[in-house]
DNA sequence: TTTTAATGATAAAACGTTTTATCTATATTT
DNA sequence: AAATATAGATAAAACGTTTTATCATTAAAA
């Protein structure tokens, strides 16, 4: 049962050509007559003819794989964004090899290495604390990367990324539109640029509307804890700040700890507490009164990646007006942000 | 500041030793010497070498990667199933190249011909239907297959599932026990095996409980709806079926879509209309009163396969006592499901 | 001392491609 | 008719590795 594989070298013997002839035809290259073409295609067709990728990488130098490297696949986030990679990848031929890191340094510097390895042709990645190094050695090895999600200030490494300054800015004065004023912030202490841009819209919002800025109202929820410590940690923060009457929480995963933190409060959104979620995603559209929440352009991320990533793929050099890409947010608003009920 | 990648003949040349040596020293083959194998040794880690993974896989015909085909990375199952293969198959050095197909029948069967370019040593694959041919084509070939999700009954393909027949059967047990009679059943029409068991354990739990067996009670969504149409067909059927106080969704994505039906009709759960749907999420848990859902042993699942996989590609042969898999569901139960409020 | 074994190292072939350089035969130009 | 161009085909090298077979050299056995 086991048909060997088909060589280039059995269709030559079998069409009484040569190595070099078949590769042309088959290429489209060199000058070969329609008739000993068509033969080659024949037997090649006929014969169900693969070229071996793992020969064709060996000579020329390119695998037609490009590496993608995120922090968890398991997030709604991340998953869509692979989904829109590997779909527009395939257009120009290429497959995506997928590694996650979970926030674990080590695990993302080994996942580098390994892809260097002649493997992939590019890097998409969304970058961590502690890689910038690792990340840098490949743009100067002339490697093709795009990161996303996140960047490393002050390097010109291209990136593309939802503008998260002007995101969270927007948060704030959706809530300020509906008569909200003592507005507070959950966020994570994971030392990410994105979540720091965030941090730094939301202060200058308060701050252009002439709020206070109460650190008390800010909580960072360190990252070594689990789902529940979390959910425990913002109903302490929730209980503690009375006179707040709003809350923006800086991610998917800690809007979705914050409902259930609510919810265990028995608190009602939006009249004891409006809320606005970064992400969005089918909870926070389903779970009633609907929550208000920040819509990363997915597709229009991973897109414009990978194709800053062919680009750099196909002409060898980056495009210096392509560094820094900020995509424009949608602000989904829902009934977690409806009109405060003057008391 | 591009450093041309180092090779085996540069550590060769470098320490005054032949390829051979080399290789031999690297791999931990042949007999070389104490001090030779410490030279090399030390260069090779002082320039960073990195074998080519082309040229291995070429020479051995072993790349060292898997390939995993579902039908979208995008959904929570299938997210954190790619987490957990991903996760264990680098313990054993692989790596993981990731297709989805989108439902799309061609698709698959293009994704099956591009890996089997000698790029993979092995497939997982949510089967769908009109892939089998490929498929068994690939086991004929001696290509280690495992199938997740889904099976072609009648063939001898490796496949590990949960036991789809008991979770759905488990679930009108569940509704039986709340004390609800009148049970429907949302599923849609794609065609897959494991829908039909789903079906099959809901109609014999009807039965062994003397339930009536309406046809009217079980709504087939056609696979070309979108959501919106979804919705809209769902709410049709909860409105026509007005004696139906339980219904039971068979997927992850008919569930969200009941709940928004229901939503929509401003109807009470479990007082008007208890639910079950099969896949736990993060939606269920927290959608009031708490859904009550079929969890699928996701981890369970994921390991299961990757080792059986991993045991054809180390063995080159099958093991016939792990050919159907069935891993059973865990029922979480929640508000959903509450005894019923005797009238 | 001669024969046999074991040790340490290597040359060379092979994996399946792509591509450069070359070659022959025919067509075109002088 | 001789010189030159062109079309059509191919030999051979190269990509970086693994592995078989071989070759010295030294140690052990006869």
């Amino acid at each position: 049962m086991m048909k060997k594989k088909i060589s280039i070298k059995d269709i030559a013997k079998l069409t009484d050509t040569s190595i070099t002839t078949v590769s042309f035809v088959l290429n489209g290259k060199g000058r070969i007559s329609k008739e000993i073409s068509k033969k080659i295609l024949d037997v090649a067709q006929k014969n169900g003819y693969e070229p071996n990728r793992m020969a064709v990488g060996l000579r020329t130098g390119v695998s037609k794989v490009i590496g993608l490297i995120v922090e968890s696949i398991g997030g709604p986030f991340f998953g869509e964004m692979a989904k829109v990679i590997e779909e527009e990848a395939e257009k120009d031929g290429y497959r995506i090899i997928y590694c996650s890191t979970n926030n674990n340094l080590q695990k993302g510097k080994d996942m580098i290495r390994m892809l260097s390895q002649q493997l992939v042709d590019g890097y998409i990645i969304t970058p961590m604390k502690g890689l910038e190094k690792d990340i840098q050695n490949l743009v100067d090895n002339e490697k093709p990367v795009v990161l996303i999600d996140g960047y490393f200030p002050g390097t010109s490494i291209p990136h593309v990324l939802v503008d998260n300054y002007a995101s969270a800015y927007n948060a704030v004065d959706c809530f300020v539109r509906s008569g909200y004023k003592n507005i507070g912030m959950v966020t994570a202490d994971l030392g990410l640029i994105q979540l720091n841009d965030r941090s730094l819209g939301y202060k200058a919002a308060l701050k252009d509307n002439n709020l206070k800025d109460s650190s008390k109202m800010f909580l960072k929820v360190p990252f070594d804890m689990d789902k529940n410590e979390g959910v425990e940690a913002v109903k302490a923060f929730i209980v503690k700040q009375k006179q707040m009457d709003a809350v923006f929480f800086t991610t998917n995963y800690l809007g979705t700890m914050g409902l259930q933190a609510i919810k265990d409060l028995k608190l009602s959104i939006p009249d004891d507490l409006a809320v606005i979620s970064f992400d969005d995603n089918e909870v926070f559209s389903l779970y009633p009164p609907g929550i208000t929440t920040i819509q990363q352009p997915t597709y229009d991320i991973a897109k414009s990646a990978i194709d800053i990533l062919m680009a750099q793929i196909n002409t060898h050099k980056l495009d210096a007006s392509k560094i820094d890409l900020k995509i424009p947010s949608k602000l989904i608003e829902r009934g977690s942000t409806l009109s405060k009920a003057t008391a």
